[in-house]
This record gives C-alpha cells, sequence and structure tokens, in this order.
DNA sequence: GCATTCATTGCAAACGATTGCTATTTGCAG
DNA sequence: CTGCAAATAGCAATCGTTTGCAATGAATGC
C-alpha cells in the first residue's frame, strides 16, 4: 500500500480510502490508485484488514471425524453438504475455512471462533455428542448445527424432520405390501432416532408389530450393512423389506443381499435415506427419503449469521420428501 | 490478552511469551498465565498474530465451477479428493480456506495468495484453464494444480498417469474379447485427452482400428451418458464395450444400457474412472482405474510449501491401478 | 478583500500480538 | 560489601489497514 501511496503520490490514508470507494477520494485520484493497483497485482491484506475494522468474513465448517475408527466421513451425503454450504457462503462474501475436528475433542471447535479466525462455526452432524456442543453454546460460541432437533438443546439446529422421514420410508414399505421390515442404523445418533421413532409410528399405524430381530444397529461404517445383512441371513430372519437410514447403507444392503441371491426389490425392498446423485444411477435405482440440501445450507448460514448478529434464532426442520424409484417396488419384468 | 496480562500482574509481553512457551518466561508465571487463559477461554488472535509475524498458515482449496451450466461439481471424487486434502492439511498443522471460483474467473484464485487470505492454492482440476493458469503461475502465485501434465506448463501439477490408466482399461476390455469399444469423455480436458491417448494406444497395440463412431465428446454433466448412450444405440452402432473416464459417467451409462434393456456386461461391458466409495456397491460392481486420492493430496501440499519456501518441485505423476469387479467380465451366472 | 464553506488530503492513533533491547532483581563469588 | 552474570520482565516499535480529526487550498458570498 505504502508503495501504491508513493507511485500516487498521496498518503496510505488516501490510497485506502480509494480502494474502498470513499466518496471522501476526487474520482480522478481514485482512478489512478485503482489502476496502480491493479497493475501492481495488489489486493489489501485482509487479515489486517480484518484487524483493525474487527470484523471477519470467514465462517468455520467443521467436520467431525471419529478418532477410533479413524475412518473419514466419506459419505457423499455430508461432502454434497459442503458444497452446498460454499456456494451459500461465497454467496453472502464469506470464506469457508473447513476443519476435520476428533469428535472427542468438539470443544476445539469453540477455539476457531475465539482465536478469531472464524465468526462462527457450522458443525455438519451432531453424532453422539449432544452435550459437548450444548456446552460450547453455553460458553457463546456462535454454532449451528445440522442434525436432530433436541429438548432443551442450547444450540440451534437446522435439519430435516427425520420422525416425518421415517414414517414416509415405512408406510411407503407397508403400502407396497410389506410386514416385516428390518431396520438399518445407528439409533443412538439422534437424527437415526427420530427415523426410528418415525419407523415405530408407522409399524403402530398400521398394528403391526415392532420386532427386535429386525431392528439392527448398524454403525455408518464401510462393511456395517454387509455385516447386518449376514447375520440376518444367517439366523435366519424373516425379513421382506429393510429400511436403510442412509443410501450408502442402503446400496451396501443391497450389495448384501445379491451376493447372497436375494433379488431387490422383488425378494426384499429397500427405501434409503438422503438422496444421494448416484441413488438414481444405481441399480435397482433407490426408493430414498431427500433431503433438501442446498435449503438446509442456506438455513445454517442465515441461522449463524443471526446468531452472530446476537439474534436467537430457532432451529429448523426442513420436509422431506419420498422419491419412489425402483428397489421398493416390485416388478414382473424384473428377476 | 490485556485483561489476562492486568489479571496475572504481568505486562502483555510476558503473557505472549507464556502463551508461546518461551523459555524466557519464569515456569511460575507460565503455569498462572496458562491457568488464567484457559479459565478465560481466551485464545490468541490468529489474524493479529500472523500480521505480525508475516506468517501464515492456511492454504486456499479452489474448486472451479461451471458459470455457464451453473452446475455443481457433484463428481464424488472431487469431494473425497477435498476430503483427503483436509487431513493432509491438518497433519500438517494448516488451516483450509474453501473457495467455489467460476472457472471463467480463475485468476482470482491469484486474489487467495495477494490479499493474505492463504499462502497459496490448490486447484483441484485444470479443465479447460490451462492458459489461465499458466498465467497465474507466471504472476508467481504459488499454486499446485490436479491435472495432468502438460508440455510448457508453469505451475507445478500432481496427478496420474492417465495415458497408463486409459491403457490399464482398454487392455483389460480387449482382454477380455471386446474389440467395439466407446470412449466416453470430454477429449478437451488434459486429464481425459491423456486417457484418451491410452485408449487409442492400447487399440493400436492390438491393431484395432479407433472408430470415430465410437468417441464421444461426453461433459461431466448429468444426464451426459445417458444422452450418449441413446444416441449410440439411436444410430445403430454396434459396440461391445465403454470405457468411461468417471465412475459417474460410467454408472449413469449403465443405467442407461438397462433402461434399453442391454445387460452389463454381457451385453456390453463397462470400465470406469477413479474408484469412487460406491464403484464397489453398486450392480454390477464397477470395474475401474483407482487414483491413489490420499497420496495425492499429500503430494500437493507438499508441493505446495515447497513452493512457497522458494523451491521449483517438479510435477508428480501417480500411478494408477486396474480394479476388476463385475461391470465388465461376462458371467455365466447373471443375465 | 476577507470570512466562510467545501472538497481533498494527510497525520497519527488504533486493531492484537510479538520481540529486540533495556531494565530490574537475584544469587553468588571475590 | 561490591561486582558481575543470570534470570525475569517491561517498553515500545512493528506488522498492514482504517478513520477521526486537522490541515490545506480553492471557491463562494458579502
Amino acid at each position: 500500500m505504502e508503495d501504491i501511496a508513493q507511485l500516487a503520490g498521496v498518503s496510505t490514508a488516501t490510497v485506502s480510502r480509494a480502494l474502498n470507494r470513499s466518496s471522501l477520494v476526487n474520482p480522478e485520484t481514485r482512478e489512478r490508485i485503482e489502476n496502480l493497483a491493479r497493475s501492481l497485482k495488489y489486493s489489501v491484506n485482509v487479515g489486517a484488514s480484518n484487524l483493525r475494522l474487527q470484523r471477519n468474513r470467514t465462517v468455520a465448517v467443521v467436520l467431525p471425524f471419529d478418532s477410533i475408527t479413524r475412518q473419514h466421513v466419506s459419505d457423499p451425503f455430508f461432502v454434497s453438504m459442503l458444497g452446498s454450504l460454499a456456494d451459500a457462503l461465497t454467496a453472502r462474501g464469506y470464506d469457508m475455512l473447513l476443519s476435520r475436528i476428533d469428535a472427542e475433542r468438539l470443544d476445539l471447535a469453540g477455539d476457531l471462533a475465539a482465536s478469531g479466525r472464524a465468526i462462527g462455526v457450522i458443525l455438519i452432524g451432531q453424532w453422539h455428542h449432544h452435550d459437548q456442543i450444548n456446552e460450547l453454546a453455553a460458553r457463546h460460541s456462535p454454532i449451528v448445527v445440522w442434525g436432530a432437533h433436541l429438548p432443551q438443546q442450547l444450540y440451534c439446529t437446522v435439519g430435516c424432520d427425520n420422525i416425518a422421514g421415517g414414517m414416509l420410508a415405512t408406510e411407503h414399505l407397508i403400502a407396497n405390501g410389506h410386514r416385516r421390515i428390518a431396520f438399518f442404523g445407528d439409533v443412538e445418533l439422534p437424527e437415526v432416532g427420530h427415523r426410528f421413532e418415525g419407523y415405530e409410528r408407522a409399524l403402530a399405524n398400521h398394528n403391526i408389530a415392532a420386532l427386535a430381530d429386525l431392528i439392527h444397529h448398524t454403525p455408518f461404517v464401510e462393511g456395517g450393512a454387509q455385516r447386518t445383512v449376514t447375520k440376518l441371513l444367517d439366523k435366519k430372519t424373516r425379513f421382506d423389506a429393510i429400511f436403510a437410514t442412509s443410501d450408502m447403507l442402503a446400496m451396501e444392503a443391497i450389495s448384501a443381499l445379491r451376493d447372497r441371491g436375494l433379488h431387490v426389490p422383488n425378494d426384499v425392498a429397500v427405501v434409503g435415506y438422503d438422496d444421494i446423485v448416484l441413488a438414481r444411477f444405481c441399480h435397482p435405482a433407490l426408493t430414498t427419503i431427500r433431503q433438501p440440501l442446498s435449503d438446509g445450507a442456506e438455513a445454517m448460514v442465515d441461522a449463524l449469521l443471526k446468531i452472530v448478529d446476537g439474534q436467537r434464532p430457532k432451529a429448523q426442520i426442513l420436509p422431506t420428501e419420498l422419491i419412489v424409484r425402483e428397489s421398493s417396488v416390485r416388478s414382473a419384468a424384473a428377476q
């Protein structure tokens, strides 16, 4: 900036004003300075500017990872969410700082804001860490979480109506004549817990008993669904449908069923969750529950900005939608 | 920091030293200051620190998007790359700034470094923008690109041996008795261009003519592969295999073939590219060329750090691997 | 011709942290 | 008791920007 000031024969104050299009500076001078800046490939140091202005246009997006299994969160759903968040933030002129944080050390997420790196944190998924997040929020770390709305939570969540989603999926299977519907998912996760609640309600509505044999704790790990399918078949548990709480799980389950000679949907119907891009192209095309990703991303960003602004936005629950494809509907043609 | 200094009865200088574990400060004093900092949930302002130290531990990762089609880069391959990059950067103590930039305004990527937001840029995919990137590098923007190594490029690339990958895929199809192998991909993209070169070489090695009818410009857009399949079938072009230059393309093509009553692999064998997670679980499981993602991410980060350090790292070409699954091998059982 | 206003510009003090240099204190030897 | 070195801690400048206030000069009104 000093250099430009020299070359333009003015002070840095004027350069700063010119570059910020202040009306205090002579249009002619401004033009000169702008050209100089352009030709020198100069752009203002955002860090210094932020420091002086006490402002910040960076939002931290945290993708927790599991330190025990060391697994990557490879689920396309979460990564698509990233893309949508990046778009929502870019549209509002914010930078996005992406952080992978050990799920056991979620308190570190607070540092991102405390250290001035970001104005707040968007956490993708609450996983098992409701309490930790609550603690963070209690310390007034600006934070918005993608996940389920829980009673007595101190933090703002944005998520889908998982109960409705679970019902939608289950009702659909029931409507197609299925009675022994297996549930695949990690019920300890709040979101999945809600989907399970929807599952139970739908069964209850139709006077179908929820059988413990059919309810399987299937973690979101590669190979999880496969193991669950194997267990079901080895125990000769009777089932005619699966409600899998993610498309990954569903695709893996379908693959495992096929390996054992079972046909989807004719032997076993399957409904997934998320509607990832590939759900349409796999075979059989996946019936699934769509979550409105980009709406969700926008809502999270808006909520975070409100929090930073001192407001207390309410949790948002977005609608879900049943997308019927092939994996749940018996066909004469197939088989 | 002022506050802590007050409470500890020392100056900010001492606090700063204590928090940076300087040996110049009495261990006792340091302890006191650290406790104070902890209980006040204080962490140093990274921006101010960076400003003073003239350093920066942020790397920008740029995911170009196409302004014309406004499409999101939804290919799981690129998003997985993001995850690996995040890991590689975190491991080295760097923050990751994620940016989506209009592919036509790639020059903006230079700003990320010029404005001090990041020490350098990692660009995921060179797409059609070789010249623009060259220009950037000519201006000494520290930049590393995932993509093909081109003659006379000024920037550092990390990528896979796409020629070998293309040969591997094509040789495999030839070995399985296929002679009329269609090529799906946007040959204008350098990486795909190389894969095409590998395809041609493999054909030439076996004295098979490369037929224009079989070579299809298929952009990486949703619906692209489907349209190409439709065109092939409508024109009654004879083909017994497809080499698709991404798994997305491959899965879409398989889906389209199935819609037209053709069986994969018995009527048409298909080989994809990338080995995305879902390639294993789709049906038929996809034969594909694996790119070593996390090695690539590490290599890119290392290269960027070298550039920032004033060195001129060489382009890196990583090996590819053929993963044979079901989509390319005729089976009696299936059909 | 003088006072007053207006349009530009510059001076210098912040923003929060770091660090070379300069005190101050303490311990120890002579 | 004095002198000197080692151990601690503080002063103040600095990083690159921004901006309140003061200063300058030109233009206007009387």
